[in-house]
DNA sequence: AACCCCGACAACCGCGGTTCT
DNA sequence: CAGAACCGCGGTTGTCGGGGT
């Protein structure tokens, strides 16, 4: 593999801001050419400009093309690159296939000079999209739950997106997330009962809506969710309690899911109260992962810049 | 009014990948 | 098949304008 000289080397070769008559003469020249602009190394010197041709094809795709878009993002192109980054990391020619008239110039310089800067200040990796650390976090939501875990940006816009959702119901759908996280974690069918039985409790103690919210969605079915939530008392009706405490002893598969979920049930319980404490850390399923994703809907997810749901957050959760 | 700082965005640079000879 | 030529991408830098002091 070869790499040519650049011709921007040239030291008579003109860099620097495009004046209009050099936009000018490229424009004419391109639309002489029926838009067919062949080799960038030789349309400089066809054209008559002074400029080396990657200089040329920057200024013509980035700015001078007939059909880019220009004026400000909407709400809905901001939820798209968000969730796209989340997915592609930054391709940003990839995302930019994705947003008609936008050039992956101005969306990565609109990610760097906004959204990047909108997600670190909410505490979230916007590389990663996940829960910056304490301390390399820019704020301290009560609620830090909401953004503990993997993809739990996008969950909270999809949830928002679902309806009008207050914090608590966002912090409800995150504890199911982190629920179904540690049943994904666990392929023994014990540990799967005891944390059954935490979600009951943590339904109970919480009055979870998310549940129902979940059931419309046919990559839950296989979870069927609504057994979760709809069976009342489960520990007491289907977990005979000697075979909870026998199976999640520790040092068993089961004990540290069986943790996890009391733990789940310490967060539900404190966060009826509207006291959150950060519960462990978690290690993400896949499978279950898998699960969740498809619920986001692109076009609904909510925006950073005006949903309710960022506005609810207390202002001084974000200061320093 | 002058200076500084900072945000926004255009433009540059270097590299990897693909195509051509 | 090797190397040159070229394109496109992503990270970085440069420039400019607006606001604050």
């Amino acid at each position: 593999m070869g790499r040519s000289p650049c011709c921007c080397r040239d030291a008579d070769v003109k860099k620097g801001p495009w004046t209009e008559e050099e936009d000018k003469t490229l424009v004419e020249h391109i639309q002489k050419r029926g838009g067919n602009v062949g080799s960038w190394r030789r349309l400089p010197k066809a054209a008559g400009l002074n400029r080396c041709g990657k200089s040329c094809r920057l200024r013509w795709t980035n700015y001078l093309r007939p059909d880019i878009k220009r004026g400000n993002f909407t709400d809905e192109e901001e939820r798209l690159i968000i969730t796209l980054h989340a997915g592609l990391g930054n391709k940003w020619a990839t995302i930019a296939t994705h947003l008609e008239g936008r050039t992956d110039n101005e969306i990565k310089n609109y990610w760097n000079t906004h959204i990047r800067k909108k997600l670190l200040r909410m505490g979230v990796d916007p590389v990663t999209h996940q829960q910056l650390p304490p301390g390399q976090s820019h704020h301290h939501l009560n609620a830090t739950s909401i953004a503990h875990h993997p993809g739990a940006l996008l969950w909270a816009s999809a949830a928002t997106s679902l309806g009008s959702l207050d914090t608590g119901a966002l912090m409800q759908a995150q504890l199911l997330q982190q629920l179904l996280q540690v049943i994904g974690s666990n392929n023994g069918a014990s540990g799967l009962i005891a944390n059954l039985a935490a979600a009951n409790a943590m339904l109970n103690s919480s009055g979870s809506m998310v549940p129902n919210l979940l059931q419309e969605q046919d990559q839950m079915n296989c979870l069927q969710p609504g057994y979760l939530c709809n069976t009342s008392n489960f520990a007491e009706q289907h977990v005979p309690q000697q075979q909870l405490t026998n199976d999640t002893s520790p040092g068993t598969s089961s004990f540290a899911a069986a943790k996890q979920a009391d733990q789940l049930c310490c967060t539900a319980t404190s966060f009826a109260s509207h006291d959150v404490a950060p519960v462990g850390n978690w290690s993400p399923a896949q499978e279950f992962g898998g699960l969740l994703e498809p619920m986001m809907e692109l076009p609904d997810l909510c925006s950073l810049e005006s949903d309710s749901f960022w506005k609810d957050i207390p202002e001084d959760s974000y200061r320093l």
